[in-house]
DNA sequence: CGAGACTTTCCTGATT
DNA sequence: TAATCAGGAAAGTCTC
């Protein structure tokens, strides 16, 4: 590691996480479930916009659920006004996700503290969504199966996906940052929205990000990059030739259109 | 345990 | 010169 190329990560990196971000993110004790993917230490109540979006990354990962399964602009709200919406507004704004996210800021708010989300809790409303027949939900949850919401998205298949290693690939990561400006502190911006083109402006603070994401703290655009050279093959993602830092979804990528949803 | 998917890591060489 | 791009090769990490 070179003293330029680590002075450039930290100008990223100042930009990014300006002193409105604070993240502990000390050295992360591998003890198992969701510790080393749950760090928010204050209480929901004061998260920033930025936070809410994490923590929304967060639930969806650890129940394999993709991101544009639901509108994720409709939380582009700060832990306050997360903290005020109700059961009910859950479901209109995340449908069958919303018991699973309503649970888990439940749970937040109650603890005051960092607290882990319970997945037999989460793993019995999956269950009650997929068979709907079986009626086991905590005392607290509103029956489940009785949704006509919850029923259309899910045999829309939003389901939890078969092979999804670490929750969520990388073409994703990518395209959920791009789906959020607002949380998006110009990371990545859209050359040509309608063609899919995008691309990198701070390609070391990415790398960082994902690398945050994978607990993987050696990240860099570099390594980054190999991986989304593999996706031309695959076709998530075409050429761009002549352009640096830039890079365009293919047949195979999906849930970055507008009209798409 | 094995296979396969999806990276991650490393590397050599080319291009901007 | 540094940053980025191109891919080959092989290892690592998951899920099924």
């Amino acid at each position: 590691m070179s003293i330029t190329s680590s002075s450039t990560l930290d100008s990223q990196l100042t930009t990014v996480w300006s002193p409105t971000h604070s993240y502990p993110d000390g050295p992360l004790v591998m003890s198992g479930y969701p510790s080393r993917t749950w760090q928010h230490e204050s209480q929901p109540q004061f998260w920033s916009k930025f936070q809410v979006w994490e923590w929304l990354q967060q639930v969806m990962d650890i129940h394999q659920i993709d991101a544009s399964s639901i509108p994720l602009q409709n939380f582009d709200m700060d832990g306050h006004q997360l903290c005020s919406l109700s059961y009910q507004d859950f479901l209109r704004a995340a449908g069958s996700v919303g018991p699973i996210l309503f649970h888990s800021i439940t749970e937040l708010k109650w603890s005051g503290r960092s607290v882990r989300p319970t997945p037999i809790f989460f793993s019995l409303i999956i269950s009650e969504i997929y068979e709907p027949t079986v009626n086991t939900l905590a005392p607290d949850a509103t029956p489940v199966s009785s949704s006509p919401d919850i029923k259309r998205s899910f045999s829309r298949g939003h389901q939890v996906k078969k092979h999804n290693p670490r929750g969520t690939h990388l073409w994703e990561f990518i395209r959920d940052i791009l789906l959020n400006p607002e949380r998006n502190p110009g990371l990545i911006k859209w050359e040509d929205r309608t063609e899919g083109v995008f691309r990198f402006l701070k390609s070391e603070a990415v790398a960082q990000l994902w690398g945050k994401k994978k607990n993987n703290s050696s990240m860099t655009y570099e390594k980054l990059s190999r991986a989304m050279r593999y996706y031309y093959k695959r076709e998530i993602l075409e050429r761009v030739d002549g352009r640096r830092l830039v890079y365009k979804f293919g047949r195979n990528a999906r849930g970055w259109r507008e009209t798409e949803k």
